[in-house]
DNA sequence: GCCAACGTTGGC
DNA sequence: GCCAACGTTGGC
């Protein structure tokens, strides 16, 4: 079992609205970065744990905790032509880009950035370190558990 | 809206 | 295969 840290922008796919889905479940469509999408596809397994961050928002932070409730699939975006996530390159015999889907565990209090910043124990968080942009990245078991009770 | 950081593209 | 140009991300 794995732990993730997944971004999502609340304008687009917020804690609320995963709450609101029905099954609580979102398909994580649009990543279009082979690092990501290699990381949903080659490693994610069913019942790994989620960090749901918000990104590109007023308040940054983790809003919520989820777990991966599919193994990786093709993105139906990449299909479908004149739509954002359209890719010319991908047919259905030859995908290129995949999605695992997203269930809700409990939304969270919101753990800002700042205040995973001024955390010394969590220093080694990838998301906290210079020039990532990476919209999903691994979580080291230790920093989930320190994450986890910093939510408890 | 700015801009640093980084990924991708495509000419050579 | 190099690398300049370009596009995107995302905090501030």
């Amino acid at each position: 079992m794995r732990y993730w840290l997944m971004k999502s922008e609340p304008a687009d796919v917020s804690i609320d609205d995963l709450a609101s889905f029905p099954n609580q479940t979102v398909d994580w469509y649009g990543v279009r970065n082979y690092q990501a999408r290699n990381f949903m596809r080659d490693q994610m397994q069913v019942g790994d744990g989620v960090l749901f961050y918000h990104s590109n928002c007023d308040q940054p932070g983790i809003a919520g905790l989820a777990e991966v409730s599919t193994l990786a699939y093709p993105d139906r975006l990449q299909f479908i032509k004149d739509h954002k996530y359209y890719d010319p390159k991908a047919t259905p015999e030859t995908p290129r880009w995949f999605n695992v889907d997203v269930k809700l565990v409990r939304k969270t209090r919101l753990l800002s950035l700042k205040e995973m910043r001024e955390n010394p124990a969590l220093e080694n968080l990838k998301i906290l370190q210079r020039g990532n942009r990476l919209s999903i990245t691994p979580v080291d078991p230790r920093d989930w558990q320190t994450i986890m009770a910093l939510l408890a």
